[in-house]
DNA sequence: CAACAATACTTGACATGTCAACTAATTGTC
DNA sequence: GACAATTAGTTGACATGTCAAGTATTGTTG
């Protein structure tokens, strides 16, 4: 028996099928991904009324705020970051040009500088939030807790051999 | 029991644990994907002696690849590719450029272009396949044929509700 | 068959990402 | 305490991505 073109496959217009489980899985996984970030950007770039963000920009606030008052030095953003962000500092510098994030050099290390979210970042992402959970929830019609936490451990999994650089 | 930090966690060093089996989910789609994306723009990326490529750009020759002689109208591959790419045009500038890829404007309907992949593109592509594939079944020894296929197959559902635009 | 709409790209302007130097401050090391 | 090595961040140059508006060509309709 034949099996039936698979999804992805219609998807991408693919004519042929997919060599491995493993090919499949990548283009799935990149396909998803590339839906899912234009799906969340689309949420805290569209700022409704107030300010635009890419999603790394999203990310960094979000990490920031997770900081609190202590705020936490750039390159520390960086390595918290879900995505690599080579170009953190002129992210921050967008963030700081949008009055979101506040900078300021460290007194006891003085190579360090400090990044903290202002109380207008604070309000912006309050403002996302609901919208933001919301997003993550939406899946919840068609993959079940049980599924999505199969896909957690999977994906810890090939990250794992991924590691590093 | 309280349950230890989740890998994810500890990777972008997260003290809170996450809201929800989705956005653990979403979060670990997100930085998986963004891994595998510099794993293999590495390989195809770094050319060896000869040309370099970015994903997209490598996503295109694929797809001309497998279209064979006739190739395909520009926006036709542009809906064939595994991410968006907006930018279809100026991306198979550079593959013209690079003398990988050929244009011609289709006599039928003047307003297609026609693209189609050239000797050097089929050489550069016959050059990676190895590397590539063994890429693609990097994760056999830590996720079975059957995980991947589950996998395939709760990520096909996710982009079902993403549908679309 | 003229006029309008739709299609298939192209282009411009600008934001963002990326890599490789480069600077400044701090930490060993002898 | 001088000097190299390390760390933290910045900058420049350039590639790529993104959105909106523009152009040429083909369908469609009164």
């Amino acid at each position: 028996m034949p099996s039936r073109a698979s999804r992805l496959q219609q998807e991408i217009k693919q004519n042929q099928p997919f060599r491995s489980a493993g090919q499949e899985a990548v283009l799935g996984l990149f396909k998803t991904a590339d839906m899912l970030r234009r799906h969340v950007g689309k949420i805290v770039g569209q700022g409704g009324e107030a300010v635009e963000l890419t999603l790394q920009q999203y990310n960094v606030l979000r990490i920031l705020r997770g900081a609190g008052a202590e705020g936490l030095p750039t390159l520390e953003i960086a390595a918290r970051m879900v995505e690599q962000a080579p170009g953190i500092t002129r992210l921050i510098d967008r963030l700081e040009a949008k009055g979101l994030v506040a900078r300021e050099r460290c007194p006891e290390d003085r190579r360090r500088v400090t990044c903290r979210i202002s109380r207008a970042g604070l309000a912006l992402l309050a403002r996302l939030d609901d919208q933001i959970n919301r997003s993550e929830e939406i899946f919840a019609g068609v993959v079940s807790v049980a599924d999505l936490k199969r896909l957690v451990e999977v994906l810890d999994r090939m990250r794992s051999v991924l590691e590093t650089k």
